[in-house]
DNA sequence: AGGGAAGCGGAGTTTGAACTCCGCTTATTA
DNA sequence: TAATAAGCGGAGTTCAAACTCCGCTTCCCT
């Protein structure tokens, strides 16, 4: 089912294969194609993805056939969102990049402050098939800081990408949950995943692993 | 609306104010509960809470009317299940207690392995008033697992319990996100963690942040 | 300034998942 | 082993949320 974004200018016999060429909107629908990804923000933020076509037509201040008329499913909404967080996301990345020391560090929290205020979507920025090349420039972005944080000393060798992937897997566990109470609940985490981070720590010492198996296995016999 | 499992034993007048005497089920009808307890995780665990009702009767290799008979709504099963969860987490907070060293780190890897095996039901853990009772044990457990870990020179000083609370929400979105994929992940971020926490390390800096807020500002700012 | 493409609202339709109902089956107990 | 309470299945009902349709309105270009 084509949206109803692609209409395109023709220009010759070839243009059915050219790369999406959008006709400019009227000013209009601009305004409201604004106010509507506002408004889905602001709704999924309360409610989750869970939250009603229906409500986030009405915090735009529009019907919901403006909202269908720009968006073809709800699907199509949410997955523009993510995309533009990612964006988001990335552009962090690369300021990151430009500070002189301590670029990971600053990495890690401006992103968090951003998907703080992205509540709700977030779930959906990992999970997609959908962005694998973003996904490849962020993973690179990372290693890149990496590299920079081990040259000035600021981060134990054995740190890995995966390492910063799964803090941000983490803080998303956080920041969903808190579920709009104590914004700013994940700085004290990443003050101590940061501190577990740099070099002069001891290698962790995997010893508790074991017990903590057993006792696990205990537990889950535990069916009334 | 009273569920069907509420029927008593009445025992003299005063019946009515005992609370809660069940009357023994049939075999085969407290075998069908089990096996919906069962399957509903399983069910959970692939789709998350949006699993079907019908989807979790048919794993269990029953009709949806049998279900129903247990369980009031969908929502009390889930309830249910995320009770028992709270109490086998509980048991393994017992016996991280009486560990003698590295009780606190004990807790934190078995709970995350117990997580594991709960994908879906974790993210409602800790949304609920449901259980203030078992939560207040939960806290205290922690605050006692710190005392301890303090005393033993194990962790930092300034380590509070609701550090290791942000630090479960932490691994509820690593382990919800890696969504089937990768057993195990968590088990890394839990090193980094413990390493963030252990007393040889250096406070955190905080210099980081300031920056990191500018520069989410200016993301913010990105809409085209 | 006026013709018409583009856009709009929201009542109405579709869809799918939660939940109910009731005739039939099975465990239990005397 | 027969009477009966308890349990069972799954077709059918309900309900809420996604999505469509179309007569009216607004912007924009000449």
């Amino acid at each position: 089912m084509p949206s109803h974004d692609d209409e395109r200018i023709i220009v010759g016999a070839k243009a059915i294969t050219t790369p999406v060429v959008k006709k400019r909107m009227r000013r209009d629908a601009q305004e409201n194609r604004e106010r509507l990804l506002v408004a889905a923000n602001e709704a999924f933020g309360v409610h989750g993805l869970d939250a009603s076509v229906e409500e986030i037509a009405q915090i735009a201040g529009v019907g919901m056939g403006t909202l269908y008329r720009r968006f073809a499913t709800k699907e199509a909404l949410i997955d523009e969102m993510v995309s533009d967080l990612m964006q988001q996301m990335l552009a962090l990345g690369h300021q990151a990049l430009e500070s002189s020391s301590g670029g990971l560090e600053q990495f890690l929290r401006s992103v968090a402050l951003l998907l703080e205020s992205h509540q709700g979507l977030i779930s959906r920025l990992w999970s997609a098939p959908l962005t694998p090349v973003a996904y490849k420039e962020f993973y690179a972005i990372i290693e890149e800081l990496l590299k920079q944080a081990k040259a000035a000393k600021e981060i134990r060798e054995d740190c890995v990408a995966s390492d910063v992937i799964v803090t941000f897997w983490a803080l998303r566990g956080i920041i969903d949950t808190s579920h709009q109470l104590a914004p700013g609940t994940w700085q004290r985490h990443v003050d101590i995943v940061v501190a577990g981070f740099s070099p002069d720590v001891r290698a962790p010492s995997h010893q508790a692993l074991s017990a903590a198996k057993r006792h696990a296995i205990n537990a889950t016999r535990r069916r009334n």
